[in-house]
RNA sequence: GGAGAGGUGGCAGAGUGGUCGAAUGCGCGUGCUUGGAAAGCACGUGUAGGCGCAAGCCUACCGGGGGUUCGAAUCCCUCCCUCUCCGCCA
């Protein structure tokens, strides 16, 4: 959510972001609500005045002599046009929320113009890509992968896209976990086992409702199972105000996560590409406005060191304001080279989302400087995604024998150096 | 899941229909005092929204939502949460 006060006094900032987002967003409907709204709130705030004015005055009369009854009939009425007044402003006020709430965030300076993924910017690229295997295949491909990563199974036991890991797979799987939080852990990010269920109103202060409601999955208790750690992690300090100290405050966090995706088809879903449940570790920041754009670049860093310590190929994409996303001031994707497919796979997208979901969350800290409340700027990032890193590497290191050849960092994690698929 | 007790400011804790944004204590801040400190004394100390150039004024908030009333922290309904006991169970 954006700051109202900045909607009110420089309108032309927020129409810019709309037109960089190339969002189509009705703004003067926007501004004409705010406009109702204040009008409004002042008629029903001079009635309340009046009630409670009314009122220190009948405290000083006798109950029941002729003055008290006077000012009681008089008061009645008061108080049925300020019901009536309470009434009709309740309506504007609902939809100006929600207009409020179909307003982008404002993308930084540095942000790209754009419209579509073709004209993201290619920010940097590491590791060859040519220096990949020549056997290699699209993971799906490789012989013996349904012994280690069983789809069939998976959806008859539940559905297409829950796959069931097994043996070395399920190693595997666990192995890259373990790294991610270590090597996190390292950077200095505390680490959090957070709840995978939410509830309604958590996920409406990251943005998931009342927008995306179609991709979470929902409980008869009315919890959603969580598409990212970084709802709960965000949640985390819902509603309050944290020390300037206490800043900045980075966590990890791995939890499975799940993902309805309704919609998707074609090549993207194949394999490990799209499935409806993953594990991935999440990344969080809460940060001192201030700073929050040196934090975005260690944030990639992090991340982005993740990727070469598994000698992974991989490239660093800056969002072009069309392909930013609603929330998010900058964001920069990190792809990782799969040779099998022939194509980049994200693993990590890096944000900065400046106030934007600590307004929505009313997540502030104690200003040293002015004494007072304000809203801090959140960060994430995947510190990584493991079905999609998983394939990279089954992919990028299959070797003449069929076996898959592991980096020099993962093998502490996996106990030996060759995965089979025997 | 059943029965009961609760939820008030940073914390503790009064308040059961009106003068209550809310006593008192603790904490915190500033000043006085002191060689310095403690103690003591004085004053101050929530959040949000609207209006205003500003000083400031107005409004809302006593777990959330709804209701009764001229008027609600206080009465009623409902939901959430905490605690105690019982039941069930990794």
């Amino acid at each position: 959510m954006l700051d109202p006060k900045l909607l009110r006094e420089s309108p032309e900032i927020v129409r810019t972001a709309i037109a960089r987002k190339h969002l189509d967003v009705d703004l003067d409907a926007v501004l004409a609500l705010d406009s109702a709204w204040r009008t409004q709130l002042g008629e029903v705030e001079i009635l309340r005045a009046k009630q409670k004015a009314a009122n220190n005055e009948m405290v000083a009369l006798k109950k029941g002599s002729p003055e008290f009854l006077a000012k009681l009939t008089e008061m009645k009425g008061v108080s049925a046009q300020a019901k009536a007044a309470e009434e009709a402003l309740k309506p504007v006020e609902e939809k100006l929320h929600a207009a409020l709430l179909t307003l982008p965030n404002i993308p930084h300076t540095t942000v790209p113009d754009g419209k579509t993924p073709e004209q993201n910017v290619v920010h940097a690229t590491h590791g060859s890509i040519e220096a990949t295997s020549k056997l290699a295949v699209p993971h799906w491909e490789i012989g013996g992968f349904g012994n280690l990563i069983d789809f069939p199974r998976g959806a008859k036991v539940t559905g297409a896209g829950f796959p069931f890991f097994i043996g070395e797979g399920a190693k595997l799987s666990r192995a890259l976990l373990q790294f991610f939080l270590d090597e996190d852990v390292k950077a200095g990010y505390t680490e959090v086992s957070p709840p995978i269920f939410v509830n309604a109103a958590s996920a409406t202060a990251t943005g998931q409702l009342p927008d995306k409601e179609g991709q979470m999955y929902e409980t008869t208790d009315k919890l959603y199972a969580v598409p990212t750690a970084e709802v709960p992690l965000t949640n985390f300090f819902r509603d309050e105000i944290l020390e300037e100290t206490a800043l900045p405050v980075c966590r990890c966090a791995y939890t499975p996560c799940f993902r309805r995706e309704a919609g998707s088809y074609g090549k993207d879903v194949r394999g490990l590409n799209r499935v409806h449940q993953f594990d991935k570790v999440e990344l969080l920041k809460w940060v001192h406005p201030s700073s929050s754009y040196d934090e975005l670049e260690k944030l990639r860093a992090d991340a982005e060191r993740l990727l070469q310590k598994l000698e992974l190929p991989y490239r660093v994409l800056l969002m072009c304001g069309g392909d930013l996303g609603f929330a998010q001031s900058k964001k920069y994707d990190l792809e990782v080279w799969a040779a099998g497919q022939k194509r980049w796979l994200e693993v990590s997208s890096c944000s900065n989302f400046e106030s934007f979901q600590a307004r929505r969350a009313q997540i502030r800290f104690r200003s040293k400087e002015s004494g007072k409340p304000e809203l801090v700027h959140t960060l994430n990032g995947s510190g990584l995604a493991v079905p999609r890193v998983l394939a990279a590497l089954l992919e990028n290191n299959l070797q003449a024998d069929g076996r898959v050849k592991l980096p020099a960092a993962l093998v502490p994690y996996f106990g030996k150096e060759l995965v089979s698929f025997k």
